[in-house]
DNA sequence: GTGGTCTAGACCACG
DNA sequence: GTGGTCTAGACCACA
């Protein structure tokens, strides 16, 4: 899997890399098991400081999404399901901008359903 | 309507604010032509400075959501209907994570709309 | 010749007034030596202060397009005709945002006619 | 490029800024992809406090002209095309103080294309 | 009274 | 090193 940067962009680049590998895990691009390139690797190819790679992957890991050896390097872990979305609050404040313009509740089902999908088939990508 | 901050969040106060009013706005507390505090004012009443305020409120007027006057202060602006990929971004990344969890879409589908509801209905919040 | 007014704009209001007391005067709707309405008389049909309207009539004074008379009140002047244009820099500044867009000089001068012909038919309206 | 400014004018420094880089992209002073010194930088090279600058740069951002990278500072964007309609509003008040003055169509259009030659060329200012 | 602008200095996040 | 945020206080324009 490659991952692309904007050095351009307002988001930061380490909020870059871990948005990147949720997208990646969530479409199947990196199975579960599956080991990243190491930190220095990942930062040599991308022309960026190795800091901001080991802050990407220390994000992750604090997540859940990825599990770290200091040896073995990073690997991507199996699904958690059981707590409690982290993103329940982010997801409410879509729903109170897209109330605010005024769209009606199937409208935004509808729009959720087309993101789920989008993610779930690739493709996807996040600019903040 | 009462707004609150957490001056201990990662996330800026103005920031805070401008969600808060999204949040009022999507909820019907804050209706459309109502007037808002004075920048100074409410910055008397959260005991910050009213510059912070008033780049909550540049922000909300440059979306659309409020309009600044000179004499009157601000005031909310009815729904105005357009810019609908403003969050979709955001949104993917939501339903990425879901996937990652090994969420399935109706379950995810279903936790839009408790959430699209929650804001409907209030009480949301969104901590970052 | 009715002026409107929009209080929610940015724009100053008595700006908005000299504004469209310019239009009046491109597009043949008021005439050189037409009486203005007076100061109170004006404030009062848009509801707004006398001072705004007062410095409204001032502005247009001083710029040369009405004649203010402490007890005729204001009215309209002929064409001055002669002094170097006061609007150029503001009109370079157009120049350079087409500039900046790729615009072609032909294409500049093509809409440079198009607002020409606007305001001197009428319906023109100014919103900064 | 040298930015200069004029304390005792009644435009903001913060819009003469801004102006002014707008003129040097359109005259090829600033050249797409060009890096313009640091905020702070500029601020102690014109005597000016370092949020006057960044206000400029935040407004020229917003316009599109530069992209501002937390990284590398701000930089000149290539032209981006669209958004014509935003300084039409400007150009037809000017078409109407020239209407106002008397001056023919041809006239006008000779001093559009005169304008337009000299932000192509340099040497342009705006003083409002 | 309102918001807008400018200054000054502190602290933090990013890289 | 960069920009971003927050605070504090001054002054001005508008109405």
């Amino acid at each position: 899997m490659i991952l692309q940067i904007d050095t351009h962009s307002a988001q930061p680049l380490y909020e870059q890399l871990r948005d990147q590998v949720v997208f990646g895990i969530a479409d199947g691009r990196l199975a579960a098991g599956e080991a990243l390139p190491s930190v220095r690797r990942l930062a040599a190819d991308l022309g960026i400081n190795f800091h901001t790679v080991s802050k990407a992957y220390a994000a992750l890991a604090e997540e859940g999404y990825i599990a770290v050896d200091r040896r073995r390097g990073a690997a991507v872990r199996a699904a958690t399901g059981g707590d409690v979305p982290k993103f329940v609050g982010q997801l409410t404040l879509c729903a109170a901008q897209a109330l605010c313009r005024g769209m009606a509740e199937e409208d935004f089902i509808e729009l959720c359903r087309g993101c789920y999908r989008q993610a779930q088939e690739g493709g996807a990508s996040c600019k903040k």
